[in-house]
DNA sequence: TGTACATCAGTGAACGCGCGTTCACTGATGTAC
DNA sequence: TGTACATCAGTGAACGCGCGTTCACTGATGTAC
């Protein structure tokens, strides 16, 4: 016998589920995920703690359903349309700055657990993040998918990520500032790009 | 009647706070400051629960003691002497990665908490940041101290910090790997640095 | 169509446990005179 | 020098509380025939 649940029933799982998802993420971002109990979210998600096994077996797999299901299509909103061609890195810049007035709280997730204690979720985001290089770099440079990204790239990400945890606790017109500075840090290592480009 | 503890008293005490901060230090670098609990770290200090109020009201404010009396330290290396003249900002990534091999868990703790969930340490950690890099812009330019730092030295810190946080989930050869291509990553922005000299 | 059964998200009671905090106390060591 | 008192780091017992987890259960909805 097999039985499938109706398309209705699993709506409404994915609902609360999802529910969680954002409950992790609104109270992570005040007082950190490595902190947050399986009560405390399920109370937030409004269903009782013992329907929090319904959907993940720990707040560590949270975790990662978290990189996966929310961080992943954020990140790919960067790169699924060409950025501009003559100012690609500003594009993307502002872009990611975007993010930010749309979902912080998702933003600070990535920033704060990049480097946090979860050593699972360290290497989930590192992964996903790698993912935007490369995707940045096929863009560039036309490059063939097995081609490693260049470490150019991948300082200005991290560039981009310290810029966004800046941000995160500036407001208003600071936000703006910070912004502008992020792209001119950024002149440096597009100039370098262009005269390696040149070169080759 | 004035009362105060002699030497050897006040020498103990400092043993005492001492341990408590390089437990929650240890502890931390494990599982997350933020998610540290003050029996916890009495436990791995050997001393009682309630002795801890003798040296902390709160967890938030030993965090605030680390970062005063270990974080600066450390930082206060790194600009102490002067830095190799044709090679200054090479010589600062190579001896941060010293600082690694010495007390990783005091690194750990910097690249965690810059963005980690206790907004009061990210206040303090930036501060103290900020401070290396002026006097790092001193040191570089003789500039007077009123002055404020240029973006490119904000810049390099930023991608010093990312590169500290990635060499910790490495490991042996890899980590020589990623200090290598760190100092790679500078190099743009020395050469920039460098041709906006040249232009002043 | 009706009936018997399977699935499964959500639940409330209950458990043992570690937490932060309070309290009154100890004992070593300092000061006053 | 002796005596009375102050200071203060460290302590163990006790408290109420929220935690993660288990368990047996409900009720809605699916499948089989």
């Amino acid at each position: 016998m097999v039985l499938r649940a109706s398309l209705q029933k699993r709506e409404e799982k994915e609902r609360v589920r999802h529910a969680l998802l954002r409950a992790a993420l609104q109270l992570g971002s005040e007082h950190g995920f490595s902190s947050l109990g399986l009560r405390e979210v399920s109370r937030a998600a409004a269903i009782a703690p013992t329907s929090f096994y319904r959907h993940f077996t720990d707040m560590p797999e949270l975790g990662l359903a978290l990189v996966h299901e929310l961080v992943r299509p954020l990140l790919q909103t960067l790169t699924s349309e060409p950025v501009t061609a003559n100012t690609p890195h500003a594009t993307l810049v502002e872009r990611m700055f975007e993010a930010v007035e749309q979902d912080a709280e998702l933003v600070r997730f990535v920033v704060a657990e990049r480097f946090g204690s979860f050593a699972s979720l360290r290497k989930a985001l590192a992964e996903e993040l790698e993912r935007v290089v490369l995707a940045l770099h096929w863009a560039d440079t036309g490059a063939d998918r097995a081609t490693h990204a260049p470490h150019l790239l991948e300082t200005g990400m991290a560039l981009l990520l310290d810029g966004l945890g800046r941000i995160l606790d500036a407001s208003g017109n600071d936000r703006a500032v910070l912004c502008e500075t992020l792209i001119r840090a950024y002149a440096p290592l597009v100039h370098h790009a262009q005269t390696e480009q040149r070169r080759a």
